[in-house]
DNA sequence: ATAAACATGGGAGCGTACTCTGAGGTTGGT
DNA sequence: ACCAACCTCAGAGTACGCTCCCATGTTTAT
């Protein structure tokens, strides 16, 4: 499929895509038998990459970090080993960042409870 | 205390105390009394806001939501209602990100079984 | 008196992650 | 043939959250 269709498939601009593109995070691949044009044509892997990129982007994983799980899930430049070693950095930064959010949370609630036991205001 | 021993105690430098005063996190007073300076003061009140400051970042709260949760706090240019609206806001906010964070730990953690089961790497 | 350490404000610069513009080429339908 | 809708690449611009520099002024210690 060409860049249109990965973008209505996926909910993400083509800049967007290109943009990933150049950053490493996907990477279409041109037809060698077409020499009219040098279009980017992309499969399902793509698809399945780019909704998890915005999976992980939004729990705050950066585009190199993003990067680094994307490498070690579909590229063999990492042994068995490091593949391990950053998943098991990725699940300690998650299990990191809910403990912030659990804290936020309680503080955020006894903040609420204040407010509401609070008489003074209107 | 001046803006040096404010960043000793909260760890944040003097650019970013500023930073943040002008984006109307914090707000030190000028000592009416003083003719020969116009240096800021900052009282306890303010550690605690930039304590919380740094928190809420840390959690994927931007400057403008910070805000509003610290305008909640300490103004009274909110009724209570609109208060505890601005707080029921950013909890919800937070437990959507927690879902996410548990989808995405759920999903790395099957990555890793993938890669540790596979028999293909060295 | 002078130097070191502190304060102010303005504004430039930076990294991240887009987002858009523009110039040019291709493809598909009538 | 022609137009709309697609494609490419380079590069400029944007928003956020700092970060640094500069010029200038103040305070404190020797």
């Amino acid at each position: 499929m060409l860049i249109h269709e990965l973008s209505k498939r996926t909910g993400l601009s083509g800049h967007t895509i290109r943009f990933y593109e150049k950053s490493g995070l996907i990477s279409g691949r041109r037809d060698p038998g077409v020499r009219t044009n040098n279009y980017f044509h992309y499969d399902e892997e793509t698809v399945d990459r780019l909704q998890f990129i915005q999976d992980a982007k939004s729990v705050g994983f950066t585009i190199t970090e993003i990067g680094q799980v994307i490498d070690a899930w579909y590229s063999d430049r990492y042994t068995k080993e490091e593949k391990i070693s950053i998943l098991d950095d990725k699940l300690a930064a998650l299990e990191e960042r809910q403990k912030e959010i659990r804290e936020m949370k309680r503080r955020l609630r006894r903040f609420r409870e204040d407010v509401l036991n609070d008489a003074c205001d209107d």
